[in-house]
Formats: C-alpha cells, structure tokens, sequence
DNA sequence: GAGTAAAAGTTGTCTACGCAACCACATAGA
DNA sequence: TCTATGTGGTTGCGTAGACAACTTTTACTC
C-alpha cells in the first residue's frame, strides 16, 4: 500500500463502482423496455462487431469473458429465440460459427437504442477530452492483460 | 448516435473491457493461492471500510450491487466459513450488522496482499496524472446515479 | 391508540454460469 | 500411414444470485 498504489487503487475503484453502477441502470433500462437481458445484447453485439460478421465459439467466450461451456449454453438460448444460428466451419470441422438471423439484427438495433441512451445518460458529465483519455488509458489496461505471460508469483 | 456519444461509448467500452479484464486477472490470483472467492473479498473489504465497522445488511447489499436475498446468502458462507458474524442491531429491532471476526480480519489481510498486487500490476501503466483524472472521473458518473448511498470511502 | 403502509431480512424456487469429463476433429511425429 | 497429443465444442453437475412471497418490526395517519 504504497502511494502510488494508493494512485492506481483509487482509479479501479472508481472503475469498478461506475461499471455497477451503469451496468445495473443498463439492466434496469432492458427489463422495462421489456428486451432481453444485458447478456444477450453482449453476444449480438459482438457477434455484429467482429470482422468476419460469424466468429466462432470459442472467440466469442473470449470476448465475453465467458467459459465455453457458458457460450454454448447462452448461444443455445438466443438460436432458440430465433435470434442467431450456427454455422458449420469449412476450414475446421471441429468448428461452428454463431450468425445473426434477421430477426437477431433488428432486435440488437432495438437492445442497441435502449443500450445506447442509457450510457449516454450517466457519461454526459464526461468531457470530450475525459472520454479520450479514459478510452485510450483503460484500452491499454485491457490489453496489457491479454499479452501477459507467466507472471512470476511475487 | 451523435459524434460525442461515439466518445462517451468508446469511453464505456474501456471500462468493461478493462474491468473484466482485470478482474478476471484477480479471480485467478485468488484461486491460484487457495484463497476464497473475490466476492468474499468484496465483502469483508465492505465491512472493513464502512465508517462504523457494523454495516446493515441492506447497506453490504447496496454497496455491493446485490440483491437482498444475495446478500443474506453470501453472508450465510461466511458467517459459515467464521470470517464474520450477525450482530442484532440495538436502534431497529429488524436490522443485524455484520461484523468481522479476528479470522475474517486476517484473511481480508491476506486477500488484500493478492489483490492489491494484481491490480497493481495491471495498472501500472498508467500515469498518476491518468489514474487521478479516471478517479475522479468515473466517481462523478457513479455518483450521478440518482439515488446516491454514502458509501465508504476507497 | 388502532390500522395501514413500508422496510429489514430470510426462505424457496428458478436460471445462468463455471468446471470437469467427454467426443470429434486436427496437427505433429515415428 | 498410424499413433499421440492438442483443440473446439457440448453435456452433466454443482453453486451463486435474482425474484417473489413471507415474517417481523417500524413509521405514518387518523
């Protein structure tokens, strides 16, 4: 606990606390507006952002922060809602890859709105200049992770 | 979807990322010492912070996002577990406090050790200048939220 | 002071997710 | 080519947490 972990701590705090926060108003917002949950969202929008329009499986629990037998199950439930369908992978046989239906895109159009405002209603005390800073300094922590090697343990 | 919504998304877009992330990265530290969940951290640490050292149980369920029912089941485990117990409360007859055992206090200690030196080393790119400026930043969003709970300070 | 409304916690039920075991295919090595 | 090892994905099982119903206590109103 020294003073520049004093620095750092205060800043995850602050990530930690304003991520609930707007996370549970975002989850707030979908239930009323009678959409699907916030999970869901995660998955079509991801599905919509990445290059190829169909990642596979194992991408996707990556993106998500998932396990994979969890996107198994949650892929499962929005095939079931008719919101995505998977795709056999030519390249791999192992493979499969998660595609929006139609139906899919429109309703992430319809979660996006609720989604959209509701960020913007708890970040528009944010200056330009704060979201480019945020945006660009919390990238670089998420990145630094995904490159991390074994760490030695102390 | 004007063009400062686009800066106010990406700036959210950070926060997730980086918050799962890092997160993750401490769930795994944890495990890795044969430690207790890091929602058991969440809550001891809660505890430890609040201004009384006694909080309600609604006051834990708040501060941790959780619902009422979680709560009383996360503190079931560790009243279980001996790392903290139910104190009735003297001013309203329906309250209890939870309040930290001499084990629970050392065992916070020794998640703290843990998480502290993850959070750190995925932080530590950023500048004090940085780590300042999202404090204070993503403080004023989570605060924003109407209904604002004292909650203790970082 | 009686009666109603609201709040604090607990309990039961249901769902989502992590984990580990498993199957199918793929890649490397002899 | 045949085997061994690794990877992609699914399935079964166990657990954490949300939600709603319920009990007990408090606060409000007449």
């Amino acid at each position: 606990m020294q003073n520049l972990t004093n620095s750092h701590l205060g800043a995850w705090r602050a990530v930690v606390t304003s991520h609930a926060a707007v996370t549970e108003r975002v989850q707030r917002a979908l239930a009323a507006a009678d959409l699907p949950p916030l999970s869901w969202f995660e998955l079509l929008w991801a599905i919509e952002r990445s290059p190829t329009g169909r990642p596979r499986m194992s991408e996707l629990a990556e993106w998500l922060t998932l396990s994979r037998g969890g996107i198994t199950k949650l892929v499962d439930r929005l095939v079931e809602a008719g919101y995505l369908e998977r795709v056999s992978c030519s390249e791999d046989r192992r493979g499969l890859q998660a595609e929006l239906t139609a139906t899919g895109s429109s309703m992430l159009a319809e979660m996006r709105a609720v989604y959209d405002a509701e960020v913007e209603r708890h970040l528009r005390t944010l200056s330009p200049q704060e979201s480019q800073l945020i945006a660009i300094a919390l990238q670089r922590v998420a990145g630094s992770t995904c490159k991390e090697a074994t760490a030695p343990a102390i």
